[in-house]
RNA sequence: GCCCGGAUGGCGGAACGGUAGACGCUCCAGACUUAAAAUUUGGUUUCCGAAAGGAAGUGCGGGUUCGAGUCCCGCUCCGGGCACCA
């Protein structure tokens, strides 16, 4: 079974035992539900054209031994692989080459899937998913045409990210510093239809499932603060010109309202004309011109200084009666909130700035400490100046003050609690042709209550319409029967320019004669088929995003080829959601979001009993150059891993992966390093291998090993099995070290302890744990062997070196028995010659016994 | 600006509040070899010392403690995230 080489020649090796668990499925999953099950979940990749990063094989490695772990401690497990393989740089190679990105994609995924084998992870390769396979994301456009018919999908013609270079739109996460995130072009904003997803209707669920979840604590953060949820009162200030009604502002701090000295609208904020008068009409105008025209990366950029102007109206502050003017500030956004505030620039550090710069009076609400000679007061402290002949909140801190007068205004019909979200609805519509097609066509109202009227045709919760032109369009979901909506063939994969994907340029694609029930559609160019039902209808023209398809992947890993459902009910009952899951921090908000939004929304749905898909999470380090910088090709310093292999083999690789510090961490690779990593896995080999390539002689079943070495199993296999549970794999991989060293330089050594240490090296290092395991004449493969088990009783130590301190500072050390008392031990102390001279002619005022570890004397 | 995380030998990194520097890399010296590689033995925080041993030492300044890399307070620097969210 072994291979035949009498030295290490992991080519060979590696090769051999790669081939062998392939063609023995040894990681195929069963689905034997009577074990316990183990999932684990890598983020899967996205094919890319330059091939792995060293960064994928840091996380797979980690995962794998996690897996191999689990297969050994009986577990059944699921470990899957599969390919985001919908994303922009493949169509852009199809822009620029006129093939289909399918081709370019197909290569891609070949390069990775040859990569990925050649590192020999345990994936059940049986199970791999593409998300570009229409049976695949069938099943993406089925959770859409779910989403759509629960209301939580809708079109909105809405100011979005338009990137002239990538001839598309783009979320707000996918642009940063006022550029594509992708390629680094300029973006700027545009009035667009769009698909949106109503991920705020799960804003609350959304955090408060985070805190249950094992997941890094600055990502959990991140995810908070990304949802942003506050807390405060919505107030109606009456307009000083009765025929303009009032205006509603949003506040966490009601119980400043004493304090508000003015008030702001956002420029885009729909009152503005209302408010402005002739006076003021000239410099509004300019001020909303020159606020529309601003970047994001302008607005950004002049985001230390306030600009503003005012509208020439006045309000009336609902508890004093006070005028307030109303100002126009572009520090206000109309997209949060109701795009207006009250300024209290006593509380307030923007709205100070802001009084200042335009002389505005301040009047302070909440009394600061003495000596405060800041600007806004944002902490807690008394009320003051709060007080109307009908309440008073002087005297209260912020919290009581905040209850009171939230509960007055809702008494008075002047306001109403609210809670509001920094998190925005999902952009989900993208102007491309590589991505999901929309299983959604346009009719007109008319044939939209035809359709309608026939039972087998769904009604939306809510229906979903766009205006163009004057007329209304209304979307039917494509019924289930008519899904996978495949991509049709395009000539060319030009964006059209105009905000339209390259779909929108295929006529015979796009307007079809449609039947609603069965979700047929025949050119509109030809006859209208035969039957009463058929109807005009536009297709939706846009595809969805990225993270679309790698919302619920772990999902399909249960049951890839299921042509009738997800996953069967069964295999979603068992193996549940993945136990642990591993990947990039960069993924904290989106991917890790959205997946969140589409999981507990599967699980309302019943399809998943789960209300959190990821309930351990593990985010891999980045790995960065030799120079300590981040890995890029303009360095010069990517570190390559096909040529890694062929020097050192792919188990040295993984080794070095795991040995090079802890998983979370970040560090430099140094290609120096490999090299202790191999020459311990030739060391290894040299203690399992006589000369003539059969077990050596050392290691026989008659040899008893001396008490070190017992021990020393005994401690390897507990820290080995500890370090892998809580992914410490570095701290594991020395302690391998030390008992090989030790097993180096002992005479001889039992076949058992020999064989428990292959295991233990095996999730680390599996081809050469094969190997050697395959030679000693066991059956392969190890992974199969249970784990082994280390007994507590010797770990105990029947003698311990016992350090003595005077004053704290050691001064010698003596090999005692462990139960030692406390009287002996001193005893031993004073006996200690180098000891004497700083015990002589004191006394001792103190002693700390920790017995077996110190003796620490206190003396004056 | 706000919120996190980090800082330990020449380097990557170990250290339940209990001998700081495990394990590995690098470097030095010895063995083996005609020689080199590989292997192997020993050394490798700094300073004083021939040695025994002593002193200092975990970014900086304080504190708690018999004892602090570890806990607390105040800084510095580096990295990451967010950024007018009312």
């Amino acid at each position: 079974m072994a291979t035949e080489c009498k030295d290490y020649s992991f080519q060979k090796i590696e090769a051999h035992w790669q081939s062998f668990w392939e063609t023995n499925q040894t990681f195929r999953t069963s689905d034997d539900r009577s074990r316990p099950k183990y999932y684990v979940l890598d983020m899967f990749p996205y094919p890319s054209g330059t091939g792995l990063h060293i960064g994928h094989p840091e996380g797979y490695t980690a995962t794998d031994i996690v897996a191999r772990y689990r297969w050994a401690r009986g577990c059944n497990v699921l470990h899957p692989i599969g390919w985001d393989a919908f994303g922009l740089p493949a169509e852009q190679h199809a822009v620029k080459t006129g093939a289909h990105p399918r081709l370019n994609t197909e290569a891609n995924i070949k390069n990775f899937r040859r990569q990925l084998k050649a590192l020999g992870f345990s994936y059940d390769w049986s199970r791999e998913v593409n998300t570009t396979d229409p049976d695949y994301f069938k099943w993406t456009q089925w959770i859409f045409r779910q989403l759509f018919q629960h209301g939580l999908a809708y079109v909105d013609e809405r100011p979005v990210w338009w990137c002239s270079e990538l001839k598309t739109v783009l979320a707000n996460e996918e642009v940063v510093d006022g550029r594509s995130e992708v390629g680094h072009h300029p973006v700027e904003r545009r009035n667009l239809r769009q698909w949106v997803l109503r991920i705020t209707a799960y804003a609350d669920r959304l955090l408060a499932g985070l805190k249950d979840l094992d997941w890094p604590d600055s990502t959990k953060r991140m995810q908070e603060a990304w949802i942003g949820r506050s807390e405060g009162a919505e107030v109606l200030f009456q307009l000083e010109d009765p025929a303009l009604g009032s205006l509603r502002i949003f506040t966490t701090r009601p119980d400043t309202l004493f304090g508000c000295t003015y008030m702001v609208v956002a420029p885009e904020h729909p009152l503005v004309p209302a408010l402005t008068t002739a006076v003021q009409q000239e410099a509004v105008e300019a001020y909303r011109k020159t606020a529309s025209r601003k970047s994001d990366l302008e607005r950004t950029d002049l985001a230390k200084e306030k600009s503003g102007v005012f509208s020439g109206s006045c309000a009336i502050n609902p508890v004093n009666g006070q005028r307030v003017p109303i100002w126009i500030a572009d520090y206000v956004l109309m997209g949060y909130g109701t795009g207006a505030i009250m300024a209290v620039p006593g509380q307030d550090q923007r709205d100070w700035d802001f009084a200042k710069a335009y002389a505005l009076p301040i009047i302070r609400t909440v009394q600061p400490p003495a000596g405060f000679n800041g600007g806004a007061f944002v902490e807690d402290g008394p009320a003051i100046n709060s007080a109307n002949p009908e309440i008073s909140l002087d005297g209260l801190g912020v919290a009581a003050a905040k209850e009171k007068i939230t509960i007055w205004l809702e008494g008075k019909r002047l306001g109403e609690r609210k809670v509001n979200f920094k998190l925005r609805d999902w952009l989900f519509s993208r102007q491309r042709y590589w991505g999901e097609p929309f299983p959604i066509v346009w009719v007109d109202e008319a044939d939209y209550e035809r359709a309608l009227s026939c039972p087998e045709v769904a009604r939306p919760k809510v229906p979903v319409t766009f205006r163009r032109d004057g007329r209304t369009f209304c979307a039917l979901a494509l019924p289930e029967g008519a899904l996978p909506l495949r991509l049709p063939e395009v000539t060319s994969y030009q964006p059209t320019g105009n905000g339209e994907s390259p779909l929108a340029a295929i006529p015979d694609w796009i307007d079809v004669w449609y039947h609603p029930v069965t979700g047929e559609a025949a050119p509109a160019s030809g006859p209208r088929p035969e039957g009463p039902l058929w109807i005009r209808a536009k297709r939706e023209s846009n595809t969805m995003p990225q993270w679309a398809g790698s919302c619920w992947y772990y999902l399909r890993y249960l049951d890839p080829r299921n042509p009738s459902a997800i996953s069967d009910r069964k295999l979603l009952d068992y193996w549940g959601v993945p136990d642990l899951y591993v990947g990039g921090a960069e993924h904290a908000v989106l991917h890790l979001l959205y997946a969140r939004f589409w999981h507990m929304f599967l699980h309302d749905l019943g399809v998943v009993r789960e209300p959190e898909p990821f309930r351990k999470l593990f985010h891999q380090g980045i790995i960065l150059g030799e120079d300590g910088e981040k890995m890029s090709k303009s360095r010069g310093n990517v570190a390559n891993p096909d040529s890694v292999i062929g020097e050192y083999g792919t188990d040295a690789l993984r080794l070095y992966l795991m040995f090079l510090g802890p998983l979370e961490a970040m560090k430099p690779w140094n290609p120096r390093g490999i090299e202790g990593v191999f020459r311990f896995l030739n060391k290894v080999w040299r203690e399992y291998v006589g000369e003539d390539g059969g077990p050596h002689p050392k290691i026989s079943a008659a040899a008893t090993d001396t008490p070190e070495i017992e021990r020393l199993r005994h401690e390897t296999i507990r820290k080995v099995g500890d370090d892998i549970e809580a992914l410490r794999f570095n701290t594991a991989i020395s302690q391998m070290m030390i008992f090989v060293n030790a097993l180096q330089k002992a005479p001889a050594v039992s076949r058992g302890t020999a064989l428990a240490f292959l295991q233990l090296l095996a999730p680390f290092a599996p081809h050469l744990a094969e190997e050697l395991w395959a030679r000693h004449g066991e059956p392969p493969s190890i992974s199969r062997a249970p784990w082994p088990v280390y007994d507590p009783a010797r770990l105990v130590l029947e003698q311990a070196k016992l350090v003595f301190q005077v004053n704290g500072k050691v001064r010698g050390d003596q090999l005692v028995r462990v139960g030692l008392p406390q009287s002996d031990a001193v005893e031993f102390a004073r006996a200690h010659p180098r000891l004497k001279p700083y015990l002589e002619g004191k006394s001792v005022k103190k002693i700390i016994y920790v017995p077996g570890r110190i003796l620490n004397l206190v003396v004056d």
